[in-house]
DNA sequence: GGTATACTGGACCTACTGCT
DNA sequence: AGCAGTAGGTCCAGTATACC
């Protein structure tokens, strides 16, 4: 035996039973099988981390599950009749960190988007004539070809006249311009997995929904209902220009939630989540990251022109917006 | 010997809990 | 509500091992 896997897969056949890390390896020493190259302060710590490990590389294929937070099981006891029913229920650990790190995210060629003018139309049009035109392609996200901007899913939750913002951790993004900043925006690459023959933009809504239902952990109905959401409100594309990550396209929606809503932050793995006024631009806005800053700021000018206008419930959709951080 | 891969301990960050 | 201590989950640098 001469991993800690190991050692808790023979420790937790012998007890049939799940067990913490802790008393994994309690049993393990009192049974003499903790070989010496295994030591430390914190070896319970150690066993955790290789079992998350485990299950977060191998999921279902592993040899392990957690039947509650930190408790774990073998999976072979889960065809075993004589095991009780509620321990074959898989307890999912929530993620500290989502998997950016798509092989298929959806992209478009430079070339197209520069000659492209129907930004000023609306996004479906943009993405079926990219499509059309051979300008789309599916890459893997950490390596963009320098001739393709990434397709963003930028999705805004809106109350009213207020909008969700919270803070980033290390975890959830560690880009120096996005790292401890305040966002508004929940953010994912699009990939081919989120397209289907019931849209037609090429999924971007799709990754839009399931990017904000994931992070805040909601169920599908807080936007309508659980058969039919309502569609998000589209507001504008961004193209991005920072020198903190590669050019991307934003597709910025919002996401109106109803009064009463209010995100159970125990849930979240967001820090400092409030309602900011979306009617002015914040005091404190360089606290924001560079995406959200723009987002925010052409928000708010919408609002005033709009306002202005007379026209309040008419959104200027679809302009293309530069952000320079730089320059900001 | 050089390189790739696997494994390790523990640091790190966030969430949870109990106390005041 | 605020704080401190602890637990859970993730990350990473260092080391061991396998392979060429």
């Amino acid at each position: 035996m001469d991993s800690y896997l190991e050692l808790a897969e023979m420790v937790l056949r012998a007890a049939r039973r799940p067990l913490s890390p802790r008393a994994i390896l309690d049993a393990a020493y009192k049974a003499g099988m903790v070989p010496s190259h295994l030591f430390g302060k914190a070896q319970h710590k150690t066993l955790q981390a290789r079992l998350s490990e485990e299950i977060l590389r191998l999921k279902l294929d592993s040899r392990f599950y957690r039947t509650d937070p930190g408790v774990f099981f073998l999976s072979e006891f889960r065809a075993d009749p004589d095991i009780a029913d509620e321990l074959k229920d898989p307890f999912h650990a929530r993620r500290r960190t989502r998997d950016l790190a798509k092989s298929s995210a959806l992209a478009i060629s430079r070339k197209f988007v520069e000659s492209s003018n129907s930004w000023s139309t609306d996004w479906h049009n943009f993405l079926a004539e990219a499509d059309r035109c051979g300008a789309v392609h599916y890459v893997d996200a950490r390596r963009v070809p320098p001739d393709f901007y990434l397709i963003w899913a930028f999705s805004i939750v809106r109350r009213s006249t207020q909008l969700l913002s919270y803070r980033i951790g290390r975890y959830r993004d560690d880009r120096d311009a996005f790292v401890n900043r305040r966002s508004i925006g929940f953010t994912d690459v699009v990939s081919y997995e989120d397209a289907s023959l019931f849209n037609n933009d090429l999924g971007v809504t799709n990754r839009g929904l399931a990017v904000v239902l994931d992070d805040l952990d909601l169920s599908r109905s807080v936007f309508g209902s659980n058969e039919d959401v309502n569609a998000p409100d589209v507001l504008f594309s961004m193209l991005t220009v920072d020198e903190s990550s590669q050019p991307a396209i934003l597709f910025v929606m919002e996401w109106a939630c109803p009064e009463w809503f209010e995100p159970t932050a125990r849930r979240l793995s967001l820090n400092e989540v409030q309602w900011i006024d979306a009617t002015r631009v914040p005091n404190d806005l360089n606290d924001f990251e560079p995406w959200s800053s723009a987002a925010l700021s052409a928000i708010v000018d919408d609002y005033l022109r709009c306002r202005n206008e007379e026209k309040e419930n008419k959104r200027s959709a679809n302009s293309l917006y530069r952000i320079r951080t730089k320059e900001r």
